[in-house]
DNA sequence: TCATAATCGATAGTATTACTATTATATTTG
DNA sequence: CAAATATAATAGTAATACTATCGATTATGA
């Protein structure tokens, strides 16, 4: 997996980027760096005159490559789930049990992430942790509308669809795949949110308890 | 239950606020233009200062009730979680078959609130819509763990809890009764939002139907 | 009723944020 | 080597997120 993809580019909308960050040094160390200072002080906290102390470089610089830190988070989304769609497309090919294929499809998706060092410059780990955390600020905002038609939440939705022509082929008479579907992405990384800090509400206390609880649900709910 | 509710007070954690907004009348126009001005321009864009100013008051003097407008958020949410359970448990005491102990719960926390009039000042129908747009941003920041401990959340889990209780009733074997408690709540406010964001990965179009998608899961997972 | 406490509005001021613009220098590329 | 491009540094603006002070009004209770 790791030599296949550090061949592959993940691809990212160009509207969500004022510069292609992937083109230059600097580029990748706003990434690799953004990373680990967004997860370090939260997203809120995070601004991009600390972001440019932290590399050595200055503010402007980094405006060049993203308007703003919202913008710098869709780009590490959709980053996430272009990644989280390879790792599904890999785990889901050639296997021909829909069953089978549902299950490897649900893990992948429900797992934390532990490392992976396909690329260089990006720790998954951390990003895992970054999705966790500071994912639905990408959504919740006044301009979702918009930005959805712009194509910036293309490879989420596509992620989740792939998953719901999986549920399909185990269950074609369901009636509602989407919603199963989409209730799990989040829900698991909502799960793992609460595990970190709301051990009273959850009952995963590892990051296999929670993909288990959703392989659990998804057996019984489509029989 | 509008009457009932119309002679009971709300609790509200004191910590949340620096003083209570219930004890005067621009505590109450705060409480009530809030709702109506985070509806309208959405959280990130809310200020205090513009607040002040659809009320016809000070800036300062909102600072009098709240610290900033992270805590104000936390009030509404606490109030509304506050009304959910005062909902939920008129729904379900004095039914003694669990399972529609249950459908009931699931029901009253997973249905879009069309209007209520037990709070002279507080529209629960846009609450409604700004928990649905804004609630997870409560939780997701740095600050967390020490609100938590401080009791800001409380009335949610508890909300949560009471629920996992009647699922434990209904199946005592289950494995899972907090983490399938917690999705389903946050996942219905999620479907929501999907509802006037994302149709493409929601098969929910009314209020009725995430509630039908939810009773039919928990049916299902719980046999 | 008078004193005093609490409340509120107005104003001013500070530090930070979220940018934009300009320019000089360094680097790349053709 | 020239031209284009990228970067760093600096300056500046408007808005945000507050804090502090002060006088005017209102409420309370002795």
């Amino acid at each position: 997996m790791n030599t296949i993809l550090s061949n592959l580019k993940i691809q990212v909308n160009e509207k969500i980027y004022v510069k292609d960050p992937e083109t230059s040094a600097l580029g990748k160390k706003i990434i690799e760096q953004s990373i680990l200072l967004i997860d370090e002080i939260g997203f809120d906290n995070f601004t991009f005159k600390k972001l440019g102390e932290k590399i050595g470089s200055n503010e402007s610089s980094i405006y060049r490559y993203f308007e703003n830190k919202h913008k710098l988070l869709v780009y590490l989304s959709s980053w996430y789930w272009s990644w989280m769609e390879y790792k599904l497309v890999f785990a889901t090919t050639n296997i021909t049990d829909p069953k089978e294929k549902l299950r490897n499809a649900i893990t992948i998706v429900t797992e934390k992430v532990i490392d992976d060092s396909s690329t260089e410059h990006i720790n998954e780990a951390i990003l895992n942790k970054i999705i966790i955390a500071e994912f639905t600020k990408t959504l919740h905002t006044k301009e979702v509308d918009q930005e959805n038609k712009e194509g910036f939440f293309l490879i989420y939705k596509r992620v989740i669809n792939r998953i719901v022509n999986i549920v399909t082929e185990v269950n074609p008479s369901y009636l509602y795949a989407k919603s199963l579907v989409s209730t799990i992405v989040e829900g698991s990384l909502h799960q793992h949110f609460l595990t970190e800090h709301f051990t009273n509400i959850t009952d995963c206390n590892t990051s296999k308890s929670t993909t288990q609880f959703y392989l659990h649900l998804i057996e019984n709910v489509l029989h």
